[in-house]
DNA sequence: GTGTGGCAGTTAG
DNA sequence: CTAACTGCCACAC
């Protein structure tokens, strides 16, 4: 699969501590770095679990984090409740930096969908000047390591919702609030 | 509505 | 290297 090579964080800030959190009815599981840097953010047990091992693989221990030391609850208790809608969370993460050029051109193209609008993978292919790429650009959306953070769930398909790796169903809960606003 | 062939990027072997 | 996957899409019936 993708990114089995993950390169050690720049700065030294060794400890990773892996949260699962919840929001109502919505949990997620994520990865922080140091005191304060998210790293990875997924709706899928399976991608998380295979990041605490990407880090394994390059001798990096991953404590269990409680969900009330989970540093950014603030704002994701105001995401879910519809009063934020942009993250005040800069993107620092060697499971960025570590994805390919083609990757990240998409996760930036991402990154750049306002709150609650939505592009289909097509436009978005169109968009990194890569017209045609639409699948692909779909496989590097499930390769995304900052869900939420980076928006993937505003990439629709042309006809209907697509996929999502959390399961389409979260995905539908996450674009219906975001519709509220 | 459904079939189907082609598509680009990435991974597995 | 080839083969086999994908969070796709356009164009046919």
């Amino acid at each position: 699969m993708i990114m089995d090579k993950v390169t050690a964080p720049q700065q030294n800030s060794q400890n990773f501590t892996s949260f699962t959190c919840r929001y109502g009815l919505i949990s997620f599981y994520c990865m922080v770095a140091g005191k304060d840097n998210i790293i990875y953010l997924t709706f899928a047990q399976k991608k998380h679990k295979r990041a605490i091992r990407l880090l394994g693989d390059i001798k990096q221990t991953v404590q269990k984090g409680k969900h009330e030391d989970f540093p950014f609850s603030p704002d994701f208790q105001d995401y879910f409740t519809g009063k934020l809608t942009r993250f005040p969370i800069k993107i620092q993460s060697p499971f960025i930096s570590s994805g390919t050029d083609f990757q990240k051109k998409v996760w930036q193209g991402i990154a750049k969908i306002p709150y609650g609008q939505t592009v289909t993978y097509g436009d978005l292919a169109r968009s990194i000047g890569k017209p045609g790429s639409a699948r692909a650009v779909g496989s590097a959306c499930g390769a995304n390591p900052l869900a939420l953070i980076i928006p993937c769930h505003r990439v629709v398909g042309a006809q209907g919702l697509g996929g999502f790796a959390g399961g389409v169903a979260i995905k539908k809960k996450l674009l219906q609030l975001e519709e509220k606003c």
